[in-house]
DNA sequence: GATAGACCTTCCAGTAACTAGAAGGCCAAA
DNA sequence: TTTGGCCTTCTAGTTACTGGAAGGTCTATC
């Protein structure tokens, strides 16, 4: 079984070293066996639980959120419907961001276009921006 | 000419007390005036100050942005191009957001129609997530 | 054997933008 | 006078890392 340190899963990864040590610290992650010098040493299986990690992170998946699917994951008795759950709840958090976005944008883009954008200082974005309140709250 | 105490201008202006005082701290705003009672005092402009922060926030600018408004706001010879620049690079981070989020809806949505969701364990969500690498990087 | 460079270790501090809480002062009303 | 509510400052926690310092280790080269 072939062993590596932690520079190699890094670059394997895509996690880097000082965040994989973070996970370890922060008990997202076992602790790394150590060799006799004291470097840690990672497994296959170790690597390959760091790679689950990362997709999970790269899905926008809080490390809490990873914490709770790595445990169903290590859970042999886990239910598909558990991990379903999650991810639906994490969808309808993403949805949300991204209605909030698209109302921004639409805000943002409408006081531009209000906006010559020329040599003078006399500016509808300020003005917007320092108006009546109440307006849109 | 009315003076607030920071309570009643969080009531006013929807930024609460803490957040005022951390404004402060940080140097957004200037410092308030103060009673003889060491206490925060503020202006109808000073109010009207804290609105136009709020409102840039709520906006999604960055503190640090707001602080760039705040200064051209500031700036009797400020040129309207110059926060149409700022607006324009604004609405830009948020697009790049809204496109990120809505390719993480995709994948994650296509990885939710795939899991039945019942009551055995064998769950394709986490069969991805645990998945070969470079497949998505 | 010495030394250079790349790698590893731990620990501390900083990031963004607040929020929570502790300990205590001030003020108005009953 | 005491109660409650407001105000003050200071410290620390949040999320998910990242940067840097100080130092040990390994490998290759001279």
């Amino acid at each position: 079984m072939s062993l590596y340190a932690i520079g190699a899963v890094a670059a394997q990864t895509g996690v880097s070293a000082k965040t994989i040590r973070y996970y370890e610290s922060t008990g997202l992650i076992p602790p790394a066996a150590r060799a006799s010098n004291g470097y840690r040493v990672y497994s296959e299986r170790a690597v390959h639980l760091l790679r689950f990690v990362k997709r999970a992170r790269d899905l926008g998946f809080s490390v809490e959120q990873v914490g709770n699917l790595l445990a169903l994951w290590a859970d042999e008795k886990r239910e598909s419907a558990e991990v379903k759950k999650l991810a639906v709840a994490h969808l309808e958090e993403i949805e949300h961001k991204i209605d909030a976005l698209q109302d921004l944008r639409n805000t943002t883009r409408t006081l531009i276009e209000c906006c010559h954008g020329e040599d003078r200082p006399d500016c509808p974005i300020l003005e917007n921006l320092a108006s009546q309140p109440g307006d849109d709250d």
